[in-house]
RNA sequence: GCAGUUAUAGAUUAAAUGGAUAAAUCGCCAGACUUUCAAUCUGGUGUUCCGGGUUCGAUCCCCGGUAACUGCUCCA
């Protein structure tokens, strides 16, 4: 009854509903589902639930494409890239949807209820079960009479599911054998009164039309696995499907605490760490961790490592925290780990309020001898400005932070330094290193740590900031006197 | 309430399928290096949910609990 498809007959799918911003734990599962079809040489299906029209939105929709285009998700069939199956929204196959809705409901497997769910819940509690404990079948066997009856007091059906009365297992890839004892699960709606199909029914039927092979999907559907299975079973019945997909269920992903990340956490929200500066390399890698490893002393790694590693089975069942501390030191390592040239040129629209669109071929040579300087000492992109800005501010307009304003005497050093520098001619960062030494530690005895300070204040405006030779060199000899001597003039 | 899932350091993952000091990374603390911050290196911190049982020996097997989470929507 289930498939038993392998190797290049794997078809998993990547199937989100518009609503809202991509969502960390959302992204993850298309990490999961691409890296599997990727493995085994299967294909992604991408295909988009847009059966609500009161909570989808176009702008959802195109922020979907955005991130997985961002992070380099690719499929192989559906939205955008076409195929055997189209259309890939569902909100365009409402025609192939009634057909199917009228088959299963001349076969039976489909039934009309009129029950809303105040009247549910208060039949519940009339005979005495718990309110919420659902629907109890009721109507499975109304009458033509009680139908008539219903509809002339002006009430519209919706239709149910008819599921076996019977346990219903399946061998979940991620956490084994579970079993659903018949009766807990009901016949649940699968078309609004409206003729509108719902996510229950549509997301089955949609998997066994495109025979999809395997669901890897999130732990919240778990439970609605052997409803699921059931309508599969109806599918089977009516020659629509000829197996049941295998299920994997990918733990959750949490937030502090250990309830699900929410919607409304800005942590959950992948575009906040795009914003801040992770770069795909390490907001997939971090991702992947999220209930999987490589392998036991190693957390660091490139896509095609996970997708030659990467199977279900493997996949850990329990919860995962999203920890923002260990994403970002994993985004750091990917920084470190890219050609230099690439990360300048992904510096760029981080570096906006300082730089013209685009750069000038003066900031883009700035940018270049600078960015070897940082590239080692930031964990996001965003802190590029704050690292950088400095290098590309008028000398007059650089801003001091509090914290990084020297103390007592460092007018003295500012002169001396000035005084040092002035007399060099050749304005490398090795020789400005040699002179400042000489005059300012080996001369005065200052220690390096209050010499250089205030140095570094004057040039960078910050107690933090890349090499300050480095620097000096890069901004020039005229600049580098102007600062020291702007800053002298304000203490 | 019913059903299901999960339970290894603060976090993420390993190993150990009944056997010796349960490991790595992140975090935290300290040190080294140093031109600030990083990076790097060294060291430290800290772990098998609880209770029984079987056994020479249980993190693992059995039984019973507990906790957290999810579902039980005409949301997806």
């Amino acid at each position: 009854m289930f498939t038993t498809a392998t190797g290049p007959d794997v078809r998993v799918r990547f199937c989100p509903s518009p609503t809202g911003t991509p969502h960390v734990g959302l992204i993850r599962t298309a990490l999961f589902n691409w890296a599997y079809a990727r493995h085994t040489g299967g294909s992604l299906v991408f295909r988009i639930e847009d059966t609500d029209v009161a909570r989808d939105s176009e702008e959802s929709y195109l922020q979907l494409l955005d991130a997985l285009g961002w992070l380099g998700i690719d499929w192989d069939e559906g939205i955008g890239v076409g195929g055997p199956h189209e259309p890939y929204r569902q909100s365009q196959r409402a025609g192939i949807y009634t057909e199917v809705i009228e088959t299963l409901r001349a076969s039976g497997h489909l039934y009309e209820s009129f029950a809303t769910a105040e009247e549910i819940e208060a039949r519940n509690i009339a005979n005495g079960r718990d309110p919420k404990q659902g629907y109890d079948n009721f109507e499975r066997d109304l009458t033509d009479e009680d139908r008539i009856a219903l509809r002339a007091a002006g009430r519209e059906p919706a239709l149910r599911l008819r599921v076996p009365d019977t346990d219903l297992s399946f061998d979940d890839l991620v956490r084994g054998e579970i079993t659903f004892p018949a009766g807990s699960f009901v016949d649940f709606v699968v078309v609004r009164p409206n003729g509108a199909p719902l996510y229950t029914f549509v997301n089955p039927v949609d998997d066994a039309l495109m025979g999809i092979t395997h669901v890897l999907r999130g732990e919240d559907l778990l439970s609605s696995t052997p409803r699921q299975i059931a309508l599969y079973h109806a599918l089977i019945d009516i020659g629509l499907a000829s197996a049941i997909p295998r299920f994997g269920h990918l733990p959750y992903v949490t937030g502090d605490g250990n309830k699900k990340l929410s919607k409304r956490d800005p942590e959950s929200n992948l575009f906040h760490h795009r914003d801040r500066g992770f770069i795909p390399e390490g907001l997939l890698n971090y991702l992947s961790l999220l209930g999987w490893s490589l392998s036991h002393d190693r957390d660091v790694f490139t896509m095609e490592e996970m997708v030659a590693a990467f199977d279900v089975v493997d996949v850990n069942p329990n919860p995962a925290r999203f920890d923002l501390k260990k994403a970002e030191s994993i985004n750091g390592d990917q920084i470190r780990l890219l050609p230099v040239e690439d990360f300048t040129r992904r510096l760029i629209p981080y570096l906006g309020d300082y730089l013209a669109d685009p750069p000038t071929g003066e900031q883009e040579a700035i940018l270049r001898e600078a960015a070897p300087l940082v590239q080692e000492r930031m964990q996001l992109l965003g802190e590029a400005p704050a690292l950088l800005g400095f290098l590309f501010t008028p000398d007059d307009a650089l801003e001091y932070d509090a914290d990084a304003l020297p103390g007592a005497g460092a007018d003295l050093i500012l002169d001396a330094a000035v005084g040092a520098l002035e007399q060099l001619n050749d304005w490398s960062h090795e020789e400005i290193e040699r002179v400042l030494r000489a005059e300012l530690i080996d001369g005065a005895g200052l220690k390096p740590r209050v010499a250089f300070g205030a140095l570094r204040t004057a040039i960078s405006g910050r107690r933090i900031s890349p090499p300050l030779f480095e620097s000096m060199e890069i901004i020039g000899k005229e600049s580098t006197i102007a600062r020291i001597e702007r800053l002298a003039a304000r203490l």
